[in-house]
DNA sequence: TCTATTTATGTCGTCAAGCGATATAATCGT
DNA sequence: ACGATTATATCGCTTGACGACATAAATAGA
C-alpha cells in the first residue's frame, strides 16, 4: 500500500536532497569555522595548518610536503600558507639537520596558544553542529543501500 | 593501572589529533568534489548552486536569496554565482511575477544533466568516503563527554 | 494615497589565495 | 661522479568572495 506520493520524483531527487543538506551543514560548519579564526585574527586555512603541525605523527616533524599532503594543497601553496602563518609569528622554519632540503615546521608560543583557544571554540560548536551532520551524513549512507537502482519506494 | 603513557600530553593534544583527523577527511571530500566538477566542465560551487536549487522546498523557488542563504554567502556573491552558472547555460533566470524584484533561478535542460552526472559521482565517493567520515565525527563526539574538564585519562 | 522604510537584486573595485610554470639546491642510485 | 629525483621556493595569473554602493519594487503608516 501507499507505493509512493506522486511528489517525490525519483531516487535521484532524494538523493540531491540528502546531498544538498548534508552540503550546507557543511557550509555553515566551515563558516563558523572562518569566522572563528578570523576573530581570532588569522584566516581558517592557517588555523588548519597549526592543527597539521601540531597533531603530526609522534616520529615525524611537519615538513612542506607533508602539509601539503594533510591539507590537500599543491607543495607550493604548502609554501606561501607556511611562509603567511610564519610572518604572523605563528610558526617557524627551522633546516632539517640530517636532510638540508627539508624544511621543519614547528608552533611558536602564539602559535600554541592560538591553537588551544580555536581548538577549544571549535570542539564546542561541534557539539553543537557535529549531531546534525552525523544524522545527515548516516541518512546519505542508509538512504542508499540500493545503488544499483531498485525502486524502493519505502 | 596504566594512568597514562607519557606519550599522550593531555586532553588538548588528543583534540587536535581528533579534529585534524576529520578536517582532513573532510578536505579529501572535497577536493574530489572540486576535480570532479572540474572534470564536467564546471566548478564546484556552480555544482553546489544547481543543488541548491534543484531542492528547494516543494512550494518555494530558488531565489538569489534563498542560494545565499542554502550556499553560506552573501547575496552579491550569489548574484555573481548565478550570473555565471547562467553564462554557462545551467540555469536561468525568470523574474517572479508576483513580486517584481525576485528572480527565480530554476534549471536549464544542460543543468539538469549535469546535475545528474555529478550526483551519481558523488554519491558514489560518499559510499567509499562517508564511513571513514562518519567514524571520524563519531570519534569527535563521543571521545569528548567531559567537557567541563575533568581529567579523563582513559 | 503618499511617502519613508525595508527588501531584493545588481554593479564595481579590491583583495586574498591557490595554481602552473619555472628555478635551485640537496640527495640518491648506480 | 653524475644524471635523476626530491624538496622547497618564487612569480605572474586567475578566480571568486567581499564591502560599498546603487536602484527598483513592495510595504507600513499617517
Amino acid at each position: 500500500m501507499a507505493t509512493r506520493r506522486n511528489t517525490a520524483k525519483s531516487k535521484l531527487d532524494e538523493r540531491v536532497k540528502v546531498l544538498a543538506e548534508f552540503r550546507y551543514l557543511l557550509r555553515r560548519f566551515l563558516s563558523f569555522s572562518e569566522e572563528a579564526a578570523e576573530a581570532a585574527g588569522t584566516s581558517a586555512q592557517q588555523y588548519q595548518l597549526l592543527q597539521v603541525v601540531a597533531a603530526a605523527p609522534d616520529g615525524e616533524q611537519a615538513s612542506i610536503s607533508y602539509i601539503a599532503e594533510r591539507m590537500v594543497l599543491r607543495h607550493n601553496s604548502a609554501v606561501e600558507l607556511v611562509g603567511r602563518a610564519e610572518r604572523s609569528g605563528l610558526v617557524s622554519r627551522t633546516e632539517d639537520a640530517a636532510d638540508h632540503r627539508r624544511a621543519l615546521i614547528t608552533l611558536t608560543a602564539d602559535g600554541q596558544t592560538l591553537l588551544e583557544r580555536l581548538v577549544g571554540s571549535h570542539w564546542a560548536e561541534l557539539e553543537r553542529q557535529g549531531p546534525g551532520l552525523l544524522e545527515a551524513l548516516g541518512n546519505l549512507l542508509t538512504a542508499d543501500v540500493a545503488v544499483g537502482g531498485r525502486d524502493r519506494s519505502e
